[in-house]
DNA sequence: CGCCTTTGACCTGCGC
DNA sequence: GCGCAGGTCAAAGGCG
């Protein structure tokens, strides 16, 4: 379309400088000739332009209509094997369904089991949902990113309102007004002993509810740093097991963070980046699955590649909990059911529910040493442990999973250097996560940054995709200020014998633990 | 005194 | 329409 319209632009800019230079040569005839060269000319294109249209939709088409008949194959393949394993793995889903209800077993049940004369039915509107969604998001990330509006496109997930938020007054009112319908959250799992995740924002606890399928609490709060911060979050213990914290981000801090609190936001907010990229852009344009195409593939016209990372994610459609949300899921536990090997990055439920896959980005391994070495403890209790799932990225982890696979010991520091060198040149996606997660911390003290964050890190990781900025995301913006807080793992790589790109980079604030319920103590053997 | 948590009531959406 | 469940509000009380 804008082809079209540009040519044909092209051609009428080019028809007046006709018509002037004939006037000023004082040239009638020339002018009539070249009137009538100048409409064959656009006609001709014109003709061109909407053939190509016609071949382009009907190209569209009909990848859509194949894409559709591989996916139901897919998926009858896989809902025949995993209908077996229905009653035995329940409670392992239940604990694998982060972006899903693992408090509604029903749900579950009545999706794994017994809706299956739906299949067809659901699948078609999962499809058709997915394509409207799409457009969706895109126009979103694109058109509603008016300046000086805090219209989110949200890619930290935006607070989702436009259920029970009542407009009592004029803030609630105007929170209401700028939030789009679709909405992203971002869910964090991580084993953790303290009452919420120290991430460093301010948090105020507004309710809390017991949820129905799990005996532990959900506890709600709200973002105190500014008052009329639209983020929230939700707490709960897992109920499988109880030292795994699930936290749900919702929103976009409309104010600047603190340093501490900028960890924890750059890694929701490259979570849902990931998301909703991936999700922004699903019409496939190659033979693979469509579930797994996006937004790389989409932009340069590349297959990233067998650890993609697009390969885990899937939007999210509505479900009872969710109603509206894409939801992304960062697994850090250790050793949890769902995704211990990183290479198996598509949760177990997938596929008992292909049609719903929640989005889960595991960051475990199953080797203890590299999760020793890359995660810390393995425990999530502070954000730069935290930021560390964002900044290595999965193809970072397979190809350090798979390097320890063959070495059968703990990397060294060369081999972690190399190995993050490789995943980060070889990894668009990888490199655009970090840049994300950056770019959040670098641009911190305005709040334009937060509103407009989506769209950064959307252009960000195209400009990163087109391989056009890599070295701006890579050493530019790492080294832009020296309050950048690529901590952990990046630090390491610094301080000892990396030299590469990367400067080296302060550690961000020791987190900053809540004022009361969390015992310092903990929270400083953590950072110990 | 201000900020925070607790907790029961209320609102809303959804399924039956 | 009713009941259920998730989410939010706001009064009451605690704490530093």
């Amino acid at each position: 379309m804008a082809k079209m319209s540009g040519s044909a632009r092209g051609l009428e800019t080019r028809k007046k400088r006709t018509i002037s230079i004939c006037l000023e040569e004082d040239c009638c005839v020339q002018e009539n000739d070249e009137l009538k060269s100048g409409k064959e000319e656009m006609g001709g294109e014109r003709e061109e332009n909407e053939e190509r249209l016609k071949m382009k939709d009907y190209q569209s088409l009909q990848l859509r209509f194949f894409d559709i008949l591989r996916r139901e194959a897919a998926e009858k393949v896989i809902a025949d094997s995993s209908n077996s394993h229905d009653e035995t793995e329940e409670p392992e889903l239940l604990s694998l369904c982060l972006g899903r209800s693992p408090r509604d077993p029903k749900k579950e049940t009545r999706i794994g089991n017994t809706a299956k004369h739906k299949e067809s039915e659901d699948l078609e509107a999962c499809l058709t949902l997915g394509l409207d969604s799409n457009c969706e998001l895109s126009m979103e990330m694109v058109s509603d990113q008016s300046p000086g509006e805090t219209k989110e496109a949200d890619i930290e997930g935006t607070w989702q309102s436009n259920k029970s938020v009542k407009a009592k007054n004029g803030e609630d009112h105007e929170i209401s007004e700028q939030i789009p319908a679709k909405k992203s959250r971002v869910s964090v799992r991580a084993r953790c002993d303290t009452p919420t995740m120290s991430d460093g924002c301010q948090w105020r606890k507004y309710g809390q509810k017991i949820a129905k399928g799990n005996p532990c609490p959900r506890a709600y709060y709200r973002c105190t740093v500014a008052p009329a911060c639209p983020v929230r979050k939700q707490v709960q213990r897992c109920a499988e097991d109880m030292s795994i914290l699930i936290t749900t981000y919702e929103g976009t801090h409309n104010h600047p963070l603190p340093v501490s609190a900028t960890a924890m936001a750059s890694t929701t907010s490259a979570a849902a980046s990931m998301l909703l990229s991936g999700s922004s852009t699903s019409q496939p344009v190659d033979n693979s699955f469509a579930s797994f195409t996006n937004a790389p593939r989409l932009l340069n016209g590349q297959n990233l590649g067998p650890f993609d990372l697009s390969r885990s994610k899937e939007v999210f459609f509505p479900n009872r909990d969710s109603p509206l949300f894409p939801t992304i899921t960062l697994d850090l536990t250790s050793g949890s059911s769902s995704s211990t090997h990183v290479n198996n990055l598509l949760p177990s439920s997938f596929a008992l529910n292909p049609r719903f896959p929640p989005t889960s980005l595991s960051f475990c391994s199953k080797e203890p040493n590299i999760q020793q070495a890359v995660w810390g403890n393995g425990v999530l209790n502070n954000e730069r442990t935290h930021m560390r799932s964002v900044e290595l990225g999965t193809q970072f982890q397979q190809q350090l999973h798979q390097n320890c696979l063959q070495n059968q010991a703990p990397p060294s520091q060369e081999a972690l250097a190399e190995t993050l060198t490789r995943a980060i040149s070889t990894d668009p996606r990888l490199r655009s996560v970090i840049a994300a997660a950056v770019s959040s911390i670098v641009g911190q003290g305005s709040t334009n940054v937060n509103q407009a964050r989506g769209g950064e890190i959307l252009e960000l990781g195209l400009n990163l995709k087109l391989g056009e900025h890599s070295q701006f995301a890579s050493s530019n913006l790492l080294a832009q200020n020296g309050k950048g807080c690529l901590p952990g793992y990046f630090n390491r790589l610094s301080s000892n014998s990396y030299t590469g790109n990367f400067m080296p980079l302060q550690p961000p604030v020791p987190f900053s633990v809540s004022k009361r319920k969390v015992p310092p103590t903990i929270s400083d053997q953590i950072n110990h």
